[in-house]
DNA sequence: CCCGCCCCTGCATGAATATGCGGTGACACT
DNA sequence: AGTGTCACCGCATATTCATGCAGGGGCGGG
């Protein structure tokens, strides 16, 4: 790993952090992995708890010494990187896990963020900001590299859900269909409104005909869909 | 602004970043708006271009000095930030802007990264901080308090669906929901299927007891919810 | 005062739904 | 051969739905 560079010092962070922190380390390649396991060890304030080569011996051994996180490469030998991760979150839910690794890809951050990671560095990180981070998601928070969470970003613009479709539903529409999204019928809708069921077929035939639909579950249908409850 | 913590310094960038940073300001709040434009003024590397107490007044002025980057505050008097920000990228789609607010809701931050925005402090990031913030999203980063990171990275598991639910549902079974979903009642469904609608009702309270649910608007609502189409 | 909109209520009617119960044949597995 | 599952079909019944038509009161704005 090429160390590139003058370190950052953090920002005070609202969660209480522990005084030590326990860091376990995955990392294949051997050098790389004795890098940090020397740079995590010889920083006051941190430690290291485990140094592993593959996700197997890590899910073998970690429990022998749990860390506060867990700076874990993607591609590894045997079991990658992240679908070790959703085990480890399986087995230890609070153990926070930052990735640490070449990949920038769309797919792969999107998968490690969704199987639990916290963070996700690339490998250029230079030691002292690799610091500041763990010390970072210790804290709360999710620290990225730059070119990292420009593409959350850009993948978060890409997935956003439709902008709520405004189909000029009054209130009493809105709340109506929510009660039909969440499994109502006219009858038990309109004692939960608290109106006679004549009052929800009225407000009904308004529903669809804004919504352009004939029954209920197309209603409901297009409700989740556009995001209209 | 409560300035607090040491400021940190930036990593190398992968993109050329200009050598001077030109920054144009939109904070209502006059003591935080001359505090700020002292900071980008008073930081060599830095220029202030312009300093504003509304959107309007950025929108009507800004084209006289165009910054490299914007620093806006959501909450502004008349338009607010985010619609600001939207037009802003409409008018100058290479403007970069960061926004600087105390607001740190899911909506918001959605709201601000789907308008546009590279970036997203909270209020409380020490001047430090701040000035290298302004340097990672010059650089082509996406800098976020680690509150806001951690948010977005929330709400984009959030918003990735659920792994599907296995219900066990037959490939007919499946087929019929879908159809349903589209739309569909028993009787165009069982026309679809090449059935009749008697069959259609047997395979519906299949459905209906391996989903849970007792209407077909429910099922609906289960299929799209857990994504079983 | 008038108008528009929202919310409320009622009744009627044909169609659709949901559920109960009954049956068959094909296919794979033991 | 026996069993289980899937797909198919049927009938009956009470309930719900969707749509048509009728009416009223409150509130805000012009």
């Amino acid at each position: 790993m090429i160390m590139t560079n003058e370190a950052k010092t953090g920002d005070d962070l609202t969660m209480p952090v522990a005084s030590m922190i326990d860091v376990a380390i995955i990392e294949d390649e051997r050098d790389i992995r004795e890098c940090l396991t020397f740079l995590i060890s010889g920083t006051e304030g941190y430690s290291c708890t485990g140094s592993y080569r593959s996700m197997e011996e890590a899910l073998d051994k970690i429990e022998h010494q749990l860390p506060n996180i867990v700076l874990s490469d993607i591609g590894l030998p045997g079991m990658d990187g992240i679908a070790g991760i959703r085990i480890l979150k399986e087995r230890y839910p609070d153990l926070l896990i930052l990735m640490l690794t070449v990949y920038d890809d769309d797919e792969r951050i999107f998968d490690a963020m969704c199987a639990g990671a916290s963070g996700y560095l690339l490998k250029k990180t230079p030691p002292a900001k690799l610091l500041e981070s763990l010390k970072e998601a210790v804290g709360g928070g999710a620290p990225m590299s730059p070119e990292v969470a420009r593409r959350v970003i850009t993948l978060f613009r890409e997935i956003r859900p439709p902008e709520r479709a405004d189909y000029q539903l009054t209130p009493h529409e809105t709340r109506l269909l929510k009660l039909f999204v969440e499994g109502h019928i006219y009858k038990t809708a309109a004692v939960e409104l608290g109106v006679s069921v004549n009052t929800v077929n009225f407000h009904v035939r308004n529903i669809y005909e804004k919504l352009q639909v004939h029954t209920r579950s197309e209603a409901v249908a297009k409700a989740l869909v556009n995001r209209l409850v």
